[in-house]
DNA sequence: AAAACAAGTTTCAAATAATGGAACCTGCAA
DNA sequence: TTGCAGGTTCCATTATTTGAAACTTGTTTT
């Protein structure tokens, strides 16, 4: 359902990448196999290629499999290499050090918000441990940000994917519901998430576009009900879409370099 | 070469990631064809499983591929999930703040070093923009100490595989002199890099080593020959052997955790 | 405007690799 | 010794991958 069927090797590998990674500590290949579609001679297979690429690890004296330093590798170029999370850095330094407070920068991932970087409020915890999650696009403020920005024709296919789980009293959850809700967003430029994710945690966010609109990510400055309120938060919008605004013009630029002319490309 | 071969389609999917990866900014059909040993269609087609599966994202615009978002997503849980990086950070940082020198965190990756954390001098670079980079062993500080404490059967292996390139005239160009070198490390309980790798660089190197004495990988404080002395960073050793000894204890429990007994596991 | 071209996409029979049920190891425990 | 669980290997069947060539599409050149 995941992915996968008769769709092809890759993908097969890669579920099973997804499933050593979801376990989050070494595992057994008769764990794998218990949570694994495949039968034990394929998944034996697959386990034995993904070592040998170093996508997994293998430890012998356990038996267990671990995801690889391979990917690692590759982490560190796909984040330098994504326009937005490194031109974003910097900014994010200076937020965070002008609010005080929790702040987030996400894009969209598959119809999930994806965290790609993260400033803490007291004693920031570096990135690494917190980014890479996932999260639920239709209650959380990032999220609601990027869907009021998607082009029309792309939401219907998102919000059908999405849960709406009620995780708090205040969850939207429709599809109906949240189209007035963008509708709000757009008109006030900002999106709010007033703990529809998680009890006492508020936040505003605000999409980060290209130059010609495109959704780029999400910024965000999270606090909890305890320190401040909506309305509160709401005076740091002008901010915070400033901020957002430069990190879509830069990237933009990043994206484009060649926006007046374009002669000849030459190959290598 | 590399890898690949009739190996598997799998293999060739993680070469033209890599592939992509390398290049280091997006790029067009035409460059990886060119780059690429697959003939026209099966480059495509792979790319189009790539795309599908979200590891590489394509921009229909610019017509170009670039890393995914899975990637990040799935490398993030490679670092959560090796043992060594998450429980070295915090070291890391006390290590950095009392010697305001740079610090490297590395791993044996292939024959390679993996650089999986570091820490600047004057204003710390995050992470991510250093880490994942790979350097030679035989040249390296963190290197040479981690191949002096391999296990004796994998050393001609690893040895055999290095390129034994003359970055400098320090540099140590041949397996039998590395021998030596690497007995000198032995006895010494740390390693130097005397301006092998970079003139003008220099560095001290620990192993960091589980309780049962194997190779989880080597911490280091680098400097420059402008700023200091090989015998002046020697003066750090012991506290970064200290340092090293207690995140290769950490790392232990934390890989064993079950040392008293093993009662019969259980499945989900 | 027509022709030539470059870049990307699709086709299809042949070749190859993946599949998975079952047999087979290998400790370890009863 | 026997039984058993966790791993590993076999191999005929099956399905996927392969890649030369043909085909689109959009862009220069004549």
């Amino acid at each position: 359902m995941t992915a996968a069927a008769g769709d092809g090797t890759v993908a097969k590998a890669l579920e099973v990448l997804d499933l050593v990674a979801g376990f989050g500590h070494p595992v057994r290949f008769s764990d794998l196999l218990d949570h694994s579609p495949y039968p034990k001679a394929t998944l034996y297979r697959l386990l034995q290629t993904l070592v040998a690429q170093r996508m997994l690890s293998f430890d012998p004296d356990r038996s267990t499999y671990t995801l690889g330093l391979r990917l690692v590798r590759l982490a560190h170029a796909a984040w330098d290499q994504s326009a937005l999370a490194p031109i974003a850095r910097p900014h994010l330094d200076v937020l965070s050090a002008e609010v005080g407070e929790t702040v987030h920068l996400a894009q969209m991932d598959h119809a999930q918000v994806l965290y790609v970087d993260k400033r803490n409020a007291r004693d920031p915890i570096p990135m690494y441990s917190q980014a890479g999650k996932v999260g639920p696009a239709y209650c959380t403020g990032v999220g609601k940000a990027m869907l009021a920005y998607l082009p029309e024709r792309d939401l219907p296919g998102i919000l059908s994917q999405q849960s709406w789980h009620p995780f708090t009293p205040k969850t939207v959850t429709s599809t109906a519901a949240m189209m007035q809700e963008l509708a709000t967003i757009r008109a006030r430029g900002f999106a709010f998430d007033d703990e529809e994710h998680e009890p006492g945690i508020i936040c505003v966010a605000v999409p980060i576009l290209s130059t010609g609109g495109a959704v780029l990510g999400a910024l965000s400055v999270t606090s909890t009900t305890a320190r401040t309120t909506l309305d509160n938060l709401a005076q740091l919008a002008p901010r915070i879409t400033q901020i957002a605004r430069t990190i879509g013009q830069e990237t933009t630029n990043w994206r484009f370099p060649e926006e007046t002319a374009h002669p000849n490309r030459k190959r290598a």
